[in-house]
DNA sequence: CGTCGAAGGCCTACGCCTTCGACGGTGCAGTAGT
């Protein structure tokens, strides 16, 4: 186990660790040896770890993917500052003199880090250069963003698996801290990881105590909210749904004298970067937030995450309790309940764009094979982003391919054939999100422990209630688990067993319980079968793995 | 899909109700204009 020496040694001498966990171990020697690794594991496991050693041990370019300039800064900064290491961010807040100066920096010759944002790799120029230098280790950091924003908010997020291969295809670290099954999956298969190690770590948070409290009306929400926020103690956090929110409900805690602001996309940076800091430094309690407040807090001591509305997904309500109790102590995760906001949810995931449109940009395609993306873009008049998204959609539906040389059309169909392929795929990827929501509906009005749920959807099994949440407090968990962990229950599907439906095709056995199975099927997305009407219909065959 | 605010109706004056339309999240990059 030279390497293994070799990783404590670098770990203790340029980074000053003295203990590695075996997690980390583990992930650093997959590159090593020339494999890539997809690595899920909380915040505050030392993840940020995993790609220092690995670039540092493998020397030459350590390329990272990161989606927040912000975070690309605090990172270059704890590389070059802490670490004393060759560190550099390259992004649009550079003039021309200082992005030239940054990559001679890369060249020098020095191990080096070159953060980069998605839309940074796009470029053909900066694949180029960094093909020219050659890339020891390509990281994608909070990878789990090739899964949620790449199909329409953040479409270059889906042709990194592309510049991966451009770049000879070096050895792969992706890291997020959360990821079910299926966006594991998608993580995989959208990087075009090989054969790659997944490793799972420290999901269990159980200092975490989970609640859920269900409204009727949307007054009593409010006032419910504001109470809890009001009798709570130490810093916490407020997701809501909405700007307006935020901002509401900040006005409304300020004037009954908490501590709080609002932090969402629409306020000014410099007053964004204000409300981060005063959180992190102690002068600030609350802060009322959108989903964008979240990435690069490490904030040790945050009491209580309390969930106005429900999220569009348990990945992302998971990721945003576990902004709670990173040090251990007990704290509160609460959602306020109301069925009526899964409407916003449902109403986020639609939207599928028209055939009209679909049909013009293959028609564009099929005239003037290997165009450009660019050029595509100002021959039909529309934005790069909406174009990206229109090319990614077609790709996805396997009507069109993406090569160096430009785009091309796939086979031999008609616009308004390829439009109805595309609106059927764009429609399926709809039904998949909503199914997502309809989990977190699952969770809310769950009777068992809350935590065998949370860990169930992402494939880890908790052996009794948990003993920390509501419904174990109540009673309700216990009898729901006794009723499911009879003796006589029915031999049905494994986890993971790949099955196919009669109506809605292939998918994998998520969840088993006694009455129920669930299943997430490709083109549907989260589906609770009885297992009554499995069994009698037929409705499940087992596929071959 | 649901909520909120504006506008309009009611019909006697101020406020209450209904109806209708707008709007809702996440960030990069690059450009226009000071």
């Amino acid at each position: 186990m030279t390497t293994d020496t070799e990783i404590a040694t670098v770990a203790r001498d340029a980074f000053g660790w003295a203990r590695l966990r075996e997690g980390q171990i583990e992930a650093v020697r997959a590159p090593i040896f020339g494999r890539d690794v997809l690595a899920v594991m909380p915040t505050g496991y030392g993840k940020s770890a995993v790609y220092q050693l690995a670039g540092t041990l493998l020397g030459g370019v350590t390329v990272v993917v990161s989606p927040l300039i912000a975070l690309q800064d605090d990172q270059v900064r704890s590389l070059r500052e802490v670490h004393g290491r060759t560190a550099v961010a390259i992004n649009s807040s550079l003039s021309d003199r200082e992005t030239e100066s940054a990559w001679m920096e890369v060249g020098g010759g020095e191990q080096c880090f070159v953060f980069l944002s998605p839309e940074q790799l796009a470029k053909p120029s900066v694949v180029s250069r960094l093909a020219a230098l050659g890339v020891s280790l390509f990281t994608v950091d909070e990878a789990h963003c090739v899964s949620s924003w790449g199909h329409d908010f953040r479409p270059d997020y889906l042709a990194l698996g592309e510049i991966i291969e451009q770049l000879g295809h070096p050895p792969v670290v992706a890291l997020t801290a959360t990821g079910s099954g299926p966006v594991r999956t998608d993580i995989v298969e959208r990087l075009g990881l090989r054969d790659p190690l997944v490793l799972a770590r420290g999901f269990d948070r159980p200092n975490i105590r989970l609640e859920v409290e269900r409204h009727e009306s949307e007054d009593g929400k409010r006032r419910a909210v504001m109470r809890q926020v009001m009798d709570a103690t130490g810093p916490g956090l407020v997701y809501v749904a909405t700007r307006a929110d935020a901002e509401r409900y900040a006005d409304a805690l300020q004037a009954q004298g908490i501590r709080a602001d609002a932090y969402h996309a629409g306020l000014p940076d410099a007053h964004r970067e204000d409300v981060h800091n005063r959180f992190t430094d102690g002068t600030l309690d609350v802060v009322v937030a959108t989903s964008a407040f979240g990435m690069g807090i490490d904030k040790p001591d945050v009491r209580f995450v309390v969930h106005e509305a429900v999220t569009d997904s348990i990945d992302s309500y998971y990721q945003e309790v576990g902004r709670a109790g990173r040090d251990g102590m007990g704290s509160l995760a609460t959602l306020h309940y109301r069925a009526e906001d899964l409407g916003l949810r449902t109403f986020f995931a639609s939207g599928v764009p028209s055939k009209e449109s679909i049909a013009r940009l293959y028609a564009a395609v099929k005239k003037s094979p290997s165009i450009s993306l660019a050029d595509l873009a100002n021959r039909l008049d529309l934005s790069a982003r909406t174009c990206r998204g229109l090319v990614n959609l077609l790709e996805e539906a396997e009507l069109l391919t993406s090569t160096t040389a430009g785009l091309s059309a796939v086979g031999r169909r008609s616009p308004a054939t390829a439009a109805r392929i595309a609106v059927q795929q764009a429609e399926a990827q709809h039904r998949v999100e909503k199914s997502r929501v309809q989990m977190v509906r699952g969770y809310a009005e769950t009777l068992e422990c809350r935590r065998i749920f949370l860990l169930g959807y992402f494939g880890e099994d908790l052996p009794s209630p948990c003993g920390n949440c509501d419904t174990c407090s109540d009673g309700i968990a216990y009898e729901e688990f006794t009723r499911e962990h009879r003796d006589d229950a029915p031999a049905t599907f494994a986890i993971d067993a790949r099955v196919k439906h009669t109506k809605w095709g292939a998918g994998v056995v998520m969840r088993v319980e006694d009455d129920r199975i669930t299943v997430f099927f490709d083109d549907e997305g989260y589906k609770v079968l009885s297992v009554e009407a499995v069994q009698q219909n037929r409705l499940l065959t087992l596929l071959p793995a």
